[in-house]
DNA sequence: GGCTCGCCCCAAAACGATTTGGAGACGGAC
DNA sequence: GTCCGTCTCCAAATCGTTTTGGGGCGAGCC
């Protein structure tokens, strides 16, 4: 096994002592330029690295943070979400690397193994839901954490970034009202995030605002039958709604199929709005008009809190709340 | 900062050495049942857990191995491949944590950041593509890599699990030749990975065998008017090809879409095979015969493989092929 | 000349775990 | 009584880095 070259072999080979090359390449004390360049020049030709586990030894922080995906392997969300998280993560790992640290994407299982042999300074956790172990886990363990969602059970605490779902419910409502919608239905996933819970009051709210009839259809289960016959009980009943407002992708895109399976025409017999967009509303036909999270943004606004956290900063703004915007197209031009 | 609970501190609270602790915790020799019970205790009192950096330092294996997926922010491959990942991704875990090994996901970059900070003991990479600095960075630093799919440059080297492209291009190629198609195109993007270069050779092998003129068309961008634009040249032609083999699924998507629009039926006029089979074919119209890429097998062997270097062990197989099969479905159905 | 002050550099002590080479106690065999 | 094993446990060295507390040396000031 090849032994990588360390601290000291630097030293001999530049012939300083292992206290001058730390200084020369950390720079928390002024090395004469003559010294440093030599040492560079050691350090290059040895193809020397810092062992990282020395480093963090020493009480330096190591440089890592992770991000763990709730959903990835839980399966209680589908593929269509993935897109999401894909967003999330690339958009944290570009911030992270801006602050020179590296992200790491931890698979969620319920096993400890990970918190304890990764050396990391901090943890990005998305979409928490209610029993989350991992959040308790980092907690206990008082590694900074972060969350992309609030979680359901208390989201007043801790720190995160989240959509407005409240704004977003009232700017889907008002554009279909606009457009004439006068029984506007929701459909959703049984889920416990918080997007989900915090849209449900916000269509309730804005129901009672406008005299109109709540009407909530809800997926049970996360599978094709299931999304069917939710969108069937939505579309194929005597008193169908005019307009539909769906709080996640995969759903509004089954509501479209059996629309079009029924010659129930989009947008005239009913509109629909769906969210989280990237581009697959586009797609559909006829393309549909959706909320776009701005997920990007939630990457890079959890990444640089919880990288302020690492660094011991007490963040200005411990919770954010981000705004999300209406992509108007065919599913609601009427 | 409450400083987690050292070696030291189970000691003395158990009343015995560090020696002992570190003995009677991870069993390199005996210890006598009482003291090992009373170290038990204290270290589950004190919440214990062994520092990952300081264990790697005196020379033990870090229990970590990294997976990188490098068009993750690449953008190279669509949203539709996140599939394949994410089957890679969680079935290697899985077996990962069997073997008492977390896995953590590396988003690729060109940044040498990951490499330096991380504590690993080898890395998974997959669908590396010809200039791949992840691998040949981890390579030069002696860390044991394992790739998903071949490197296309050096197919012969290293270690890896692939598909077998040869058998399932005749797979799929007998079996529309089966269903009588007589002039089968195929359809692939513009990449260097393996998989592509392989079943285009397998394609060109085929057609001559079978006296037929080969055709084939490419996706020249990453993006929707690239997309429908080769299925267009592919349908839309005075010679017509009977049937087609898309090497990826999104090209084979659109293909259906195309075919929907100018009322060109499948099977009837053209017969359509798609791969990397996620359920996505199932929900087509008509649903789509796909090839099964085996994405869990590939995750577990890789990840076994990966172990077994870290081990220091040889395998017996450095290279492993995995069979592909084909889910006929109405595409196909004539 | 003696003193102080800067500038460069180094020795040594951490950090937290594992591992090696015994030490001490006790029992049994001669 | 002595010697030898065996069973338990411990002291100390080690891994690679950072950081603290100077040491040596030359220049400037009185």
């Amino acid at each position: 096994m090849p032994r990588t070259a360390t601290i000291k072999d630097v030293a001999r080979l530049a012939g300083v002592s292992p206290t001058t090359v730390s200084h020369a390449l950390g720079g928390k004390r002024p090395v004469s330029a003559a010294t440093r360049h030599r040492v560079r020049e050691a350090a290059d030709q040895l193809g020397y690295r810092p062992h990282p586990g020395a480093r963090s030894l020493r009480g330096g922080s190591a440089g890592v943070i992770a991000l763990c995906l709730t959903n990835l392997t839980g399966g209680a969300l589908p593929f269509a979400e993935m897109e999401y998280y894909r967003r999330v993560v690339t958009a944290a790992t570009q911030t992270a690397l801006d602050e020179h640290f590296a992200l790491v994407v931890v698979p969620e299982t319920d096993s400890g193994v990970f918190w304890d042999r990764l050396l990391l300074d901090g943890a990005i956790i998305v979409d928490p839901v209610s029993a989350d172990p991992n959040l308790s886990t980092l907690r206990a363990r008082g590694v900074p954490c972060v969350s992309v969602g609030r979680h359901p059970d208390r989201p007043d605490e801790g720190y995160w970034v989240d959509n407005d779902a409240v704004a977003a419910a009232r700017l889907c409502l008002d554009h279909l009202a606009g457009r004439g919608a006068r029984s506007i239905a929701t459909l959703t996933w049984l889920t416990t995030e918080y997007w989900t819970q915090e849209s449900l009051r916000a269509y309730y709210a804005w129901c009672e605002e406008h005299r109109q009839a709540p009407r909530l259809e809800v997926v049970e289960q996360d599978d094709e039958a299931a999304l069917r016959a939710a969108a069937e009980r939505l579309l194929l009943t005597e008193l169908r709604p005019d307009a539909v407002y769906s709080f996640s992708e995969l759903p509004a895109l089954w509501l479209l199929r059996v629309a079009a399976e029924h010659g129930i025409r989009v947008p005239q017999d009913v509109m629909v709005v769906g969210t989280s967009d990237f581009g697959l509303g586009a797609t559909t036909t006829p393309p549909m008009t959706t909320l776009d999270y701005n997920s990007d943004e939630h990457g890079h606004e959890a990444a640089r809190l919880l990288i302020a956290l690492v660094r011991g900063e007490e963040p200005a703004v411990p919770r954010r709340i981000l705004p999300v915007t209406l992509i108007e197209r065919e599913s609601t031009a009427r």
